[in-house]
DNA sequence: CTAGGGTTAG
């Protein structure tokens, strides 16, 4: 060694400003020369405070084991070693060696001083609901005369109590804190938006300015959280000017929570703008933009952003892969989400039980169970978002066997309660699937066994189910005796199963309710002139297309796409714009001989206008979804599956055609319709021909 | 030498 730098490593006062600058640097590698050097210099006159030095670098620096050994090897502990090394374990999620530590350094005799006790209360914070090791330091605290006396302490108990579910402890220590700061009307606002109580964070806001205290940027926060939790989009849009005269808008999580309020408010206008004036982002920034245009339905741009960021050199973390893969599953985009699945993988937090849990339920949205399934029996744990997304997949192709099984596994496990999601996934399962009595079934238990009150999504999980067995008198009887308002999916649900059935005078009930709830929807009518025209009451079916005219309720056009190289390619019916027109006709028309060979009748039942049965057969000829399976029977190498999405209902006529052609070309054929996976295979569809 | 409240996801 040099003599300058022997003489550096000699000098205690030296060695505390390496550390020092190795905690400021974040740096293991100069963490670990400095504790080289202080390992040379161990001897009986080594200032005593270089260990707590070391333990305070290990404990910042998240090395929990050298943390330890640093503390171990410490002759005489001190206060300061074992707080350095409690507030290292809590701040990074350790409770538990934290709240050991707190205990070994009781029973050396060492009294915790106003710096531990925080550090104990944020450990003793993530305890269980209940658990008595808070209140237990509290007594500790109160005998040591810093509760209610001292700012840090009581706030960092305050949170404690917030936390562990004790809100009537957590307020009586408020209302006898003689010093309320800043931080504990923080504390008191930022643990009820957790809590979901977004009323009582703005209610706490106002204490705080009626008290006289200043906001700082987590009081800001939090209302804008608040704000976000409640829709109070006027409130926040006001409380956005405040925040900009005070210059609180420079702070980057301000902005973040400003960010997500308005995308959670709707207005992902406003978070662009926002996002857009920062100044200085980071992933956060990134990720919460993302979000604010996924849930507004711009998955397109919630997706451009992600490139932007990728391309800004931001690194995939987890938060921005499940957030990404959300995005997936709303576009049904199973190949950006493969795509992000390999990002995944690559980042190493494809095991990250967010991504992992995303990536069900993008596999089992985008029509892939399998790689769902695959995804979902290799993670080592999973939680209830993880279990309704797999249950959810199943449902989504009507595989009640398997759905009924994972729930069943879910239920056995013992460690994961079902919520209403998970019942609305399973019930839907079993009225795909056709298990009407066992979907019945858990309804009507759900309450007892599971302790969930139906809400309206059962109802009309449970319509759906009854209505698909023919029984649509019973559900209708059940819809008139719920104890809330049917909703708009509700009679819908009821609507289709009377088409399906021949139903019409019910169906005219139901059709009758959803025009008062939902006049402009034009689904509903074509159904209920579809049902008319089928059961052969023209002149009233007529009338209801007339009705559609006068009230300027326009049918939204029916369009089918599919994937290819990249590429969407876009089908509307009678379409003959595409440059593979000729193709997809001689291929359609090749297609029709062969199916009518194997038996196939085309449906025209629909078609309501005067045409004469040749016409009508030419015009389901050229539906969407038809031309858009020709083109990917021409480009797609044989085995691999033909995905088509469409906006509508598929046709009940390309239901049938398609069941054949899956059969004639052995070919599987998956279509996402706007109600659910139509998955074709060997003449045969999944939903069993109930959509 | 040691401390409290913060932004994003399924």
């Amino acid at each position: 060694m040099r003599p300058a730098a022997e003489a550096m490593a000699a000098d205690p006062q030296l060695l505390a400003a390496a550390v020092e600058a190795a905690i400021a640097s974040r740096s293991p590698r100069l963490g670990r020369a400095a504790h080289a050097r202080a390992l040379r210099l161990l001897s009986p006159d080594l200032p005593p405070f270089i260990c707590a030095h070391l333990v305070n670098l290990y404990s910042k620096l998240d090395l929990p084991d050298a943390a330890a050994s640093a503390l171990a090897s410490d002759p005489s502990p001190t206060v300061v070693s074992f707080t350095a090394f409690i507030s290292g374990a809590a701040q990074h999620a350790r409770p538990l060696p934290a709240l050991s530590a707190f205990a070994s350094m009781l029973r050396l005799g060492l009294r915790p001083n106003d710096f531990t006790f925080p550090s104990a209360f944020k450990a003793a914070a993530s305890a269980p609901p209940r658990s008595d090791i808070g209140p237990q330091i509290h007594a500790l605290a109160l005998r040591f005369g810093y509760l209610p006396v001292d700012p840090f302490v009581s706030c960092a108990a305050l949170d404690m109590y917030f936390k562990t579910g004790c809100l009537g402890l957590a307020r009586r220590l408020f209302e006898e804190m003689p010093n309320r700061n800043v931080v504990a009307w923080n504390a008191v606002m930022t643990n009820a938006v957790l809590d979901g109580r977004p009323f009582e964070t703005i209610q706490a806001y106002f204490g705080l300015r009626e008290a006289g205290g200043m906001p700082n940027v987590v009081s800001v926060c939090a209302f804008f959280n608040a704000c976000a939790g409640a829709m109070l989009l006027l409130l926040g849009d006001l409380f956005h000017g405040f925040v900009v005269k005070c210059g609180f808008h420079m702070d980057v999580s301000v902005s973040n929570a400003m960010i997500d309020f308005y995308g959670k408010c709707r207005c992902a206008e406003k978070a662009r703008m926002v996002f857009d004036a920062m100044r200085v982002r980071n992933s956060v920034s990134w990720c919460s933009m993302v979000v604010a245009y996924a849930h507004n339905g711009a998955e397109e741009d919630a997706f451009t952003v992600y490139l932007c960021a990728r391309s800004a050199g931001e690194e995939p973390t987890d938060f921005m892969v499940s957030s990404v893969l959300t995005t997936c599953a709303g576009l049904l985009g199973l190949d950006l989400g493969r795509a992000l699945h390999a990002v995944a993988v690559r980042s190493c937090i494809d095991s990250n039980i967010f991504v992992a849990s995303a990536l069900v339920d993008m596999y089992g949205k985008c029509g892939g169970v399998e790689d769902a399934e695959h995804v979902f029996f290799d993670m080592p744990q999973r939680n209830l978002v993880t279990w309704n997304a797999m249950i959810g997949g199943y449902a989504h192709i009507g595989d009640a066997m398997n759905a009924l099984a994972v729930f069943s596994d879910m239920i056995t496990s013992g460690k994961t309660a079902p919520n209403y999601i998970t019942l609305v996934n399973v019930i839907t399962a079993c009225s795909r699937g056709g298990f009407t009595k066992e979907g019945y079934e858990l309804f009507e238990t759900m309450r007892e066994r599971f302790g969930i009150e139906p809400r309206t999504e059962h109802y009309a999980c449970v319509v759906d189910l009854l209505g698909r067995a023919g029984m649509e008198e019973r559900a209708y009887e059940i819809i008139q005796r719920m104890p809330m308002g049917p909703s708009i999916s509700l009679w819908g649900a009821l609507l289709g199963a009377c088409k399906m059935h021949g139903k019409t005078e019910l169906g005219r009930i139901a059709a009758e309710k959803l025009f008062e709830l939902d006049p402009q929807d034009s689904g509903n009518h074509v159904l209920l002139s579809n049902m008319l025209a089928s059961a052969g009451r023209w002149a009233e079916a007529t009338y209801v297309r007339k009705e559609m005219k006068d009230f300027g309720i326009k049918k939204d056009p029916g369009c089918s796409w599919i994937t290819w190289k990249n590429a969407v390619h876009v089908f509307h019916a009678k379409d003959t714009k595409h440059e593979m027109n000729n193709e997809i006709r001689a291929l359609l028309a090749k297609l029709k001989k062969q199916m009518q060979a194997s038996g196939y009748m085309p449906d025209t039942q629909y078609s309501l206008y005067d045409l004469e049965e040749e016409e009508k057969e030419s015009e389901v000829f050229q539906h969407s979804e038809k031309l858009a399976l020709a083109f990917g029977l021409i480009h797609m190498p044989p085995g691999v599956p033909i995905r088509i999405t469409k906006n509508l209902r598929i046709c009940v006529d390309c239901h049938r055609a398609f069941k054949f052609i899956s059969g004639i070309v052995s070919r599987e054929i998956i279509v996402r319709d706007n109600n659910r996976f139509h998955h074709f295979k060997q003449y045969d569809c999944s939903c069993k021909d109930y959509w």
